[in-house]
DNA sequence: CCTACCGATCGGTAGG
DNA sequence: CCTACCGATCGGTAGG
C-alpha cells in the first residue's frame, strides 16, 4: 500500500472517500466528513471532483474492471472447468486484496448509483456472475461437479462467500490472499468433510 | 405471509419500513418516505414510534432473537458435529425465510445502530458465530470434518452463504426454504466436486 | 392523525 | 483552496 504522499490530489480525496464510505455508508458520509479527513473544507473537494456520486461511480467501475481483467485471464486458458474456477475464485480474491477498502464499498455502496450508472453496473455483475455458473455448469456437464445441486444456489454462495470477504479477512495475518483463494476453492469444491 | 390489514398500525409502520430500509438503506429512507407508504403525515409516525431508529432497533433484535431461538434448539439435541451443522444451517435459513426483508435489513443496516445498541447487537452476532465455529471445531477434532481448513475461514463462509440468501432468493421458486437450507448444507459439507 | 414549524445539516455554487 | 452562501431536506416537537 503506498503512502498518500505517493497519490494525486484526486485520489487521495477517492482514497479517503473510499474509508468513509465503508465505515459509515455512502449515503451516511457527507462531503463535510470527507473534507474533514483530508483537513481542508467541503467547498474545496469540487476542485477535485465533480460531485460525491462521481467518486462512488469510479470506486465501483475500477473495481469492476479489475474482476472482469482477472476472469478473462483465467477463461482464456486451456483448463478444466475445476481448475477454471479454481483460478477464477484465486483471482477474484488477489483482486479484492489488492484494495479491500474498495472492495467493500463495491459491494456494499453500489446501489446508490443513479441511473444509468447502476443499470451499466448491475449489467456488468450479471455477466460476470454468469460466467462463473457457465463454469460450474461446464464442471457439471463434464462429470467434474455434481450435477444434483442447483447451479444458481452454488453460484450465489460462491459468490456470498467471495464478497464477504472483506468484511473479516486480516490482511496481516498468517494466510495471505493467495493462500486464502486457495482454501476458500478447496472449501467450495471439496467441502468441509473428511475423505 | 399475513396482509397489512391483520397487523397492528405499529406493525405496519415497521413492516413497510423493513421494506424501505431493504430497497434504499436505512441513511438514504428519510421518514418522510415512510409516511407516504403510509398515505399519513411524516409528523403522524411519532404517534406510533419514538424514532427512526427505534423501528431499526425491533427489526434487528427481533430477529436476532429468532436466530438464537434456532440455533439452542439444535444444540439442545444429541446430534453429531455434522448434524449439528447441517441443522443450524436449515434453521437458519428458515428464520430467514420466514421474513426476508427483516433480514436483509438485520444483515446490511445493523452498522447504523447508535450505541449502546450497536455494541449488544455484535455482541449477540459474535456469541452466535462462535457457536457455529464450535460445530465446527468438534467436527474437524471429532474426525467428521477435514483439519486443514482455517475454522475462521470456513465460519465466514459459511455465514456469508447464509446471509446472503435474502439477496437472490426467490420465494416464489421452486425450490422452498427447508431445501435451500439442506442443499446448502450439502454444498458447503460435500462441495461441488462429484463422488 | 393533522397543521405548523424548528434547528441542523445536506450537496453544491459563486467568486476569488 | 477559501469565505460566504443557497435552496432543499432531514428527524423530530408542539399543540390540537
Amino acid at each position: 500500500m503506498e503512502a498518500l504522499g505517493n497519490l494525486s490530489r484526486k485520489e487521495q480525496v477517492i482514497r479517503s472517500a473510499a474509508e468513509l464510505f465503508r465505515e459509515k455508508g455512502y449515503a451516511a458520509s457527507s462531503m463535510r466528513d470527507l473534507a474533514q479527513k483530508l483537513g481542508i473544507e467541503a467547498a474545496s473537494l469540487y476542485s477535485h471532483i465533480k460531485s460525491k456520486e462521481e467518486i462512488l461511480q469510479s470506486l465501483c467501475f475500477d473495481m469492476a474492471t479489475e474482476f472482469r481483467k482477472s476472469l478473462a485471464e483465467v477463461e482464456s486458458k486451456n483448463y478444466t472447468a475445476t481448475e477454471k474456477l479454481r483460478f477464477g475464485i484465486i483471482g477474484h480474491i488477489q483482486v479484492m486484496a489488492k484494495d479491500l477498502t474498495a472492495s467493500a464499498v463495491f459491494m456494499n455502496e453500489h446501489r446508490h448509483l443513479s441511473q444509468p450508472f447502476l443499470r451499466d453496473f448491475l449489467l456488468l455483475r450479471i455477466n460476470y456472475i454468469n460466467r462463473f455458473k457457465a463454469i460450474i455448469e461446464e464442471g457439471a456437464s463434464k462429470g467434474e461437479f455434481k450435477d444434483t445441486i442447483d447451479k444458481k444456489l452454488a453460484v450465489m454462495t460462491l459468490f456470498s462467500s467471495l464478497n464477504w470477504m472483506p468484511m473479516w479477512y486480516d490482511p496481516s495475518s498468517k494466510i495471505d490472499p493467495a493462500e486464502l483463494g486457495q482454501q476458500l476453492a478447496d472449501m467450495l469444491v471439496n467441502g468441509l468433510k473428511k475423505g
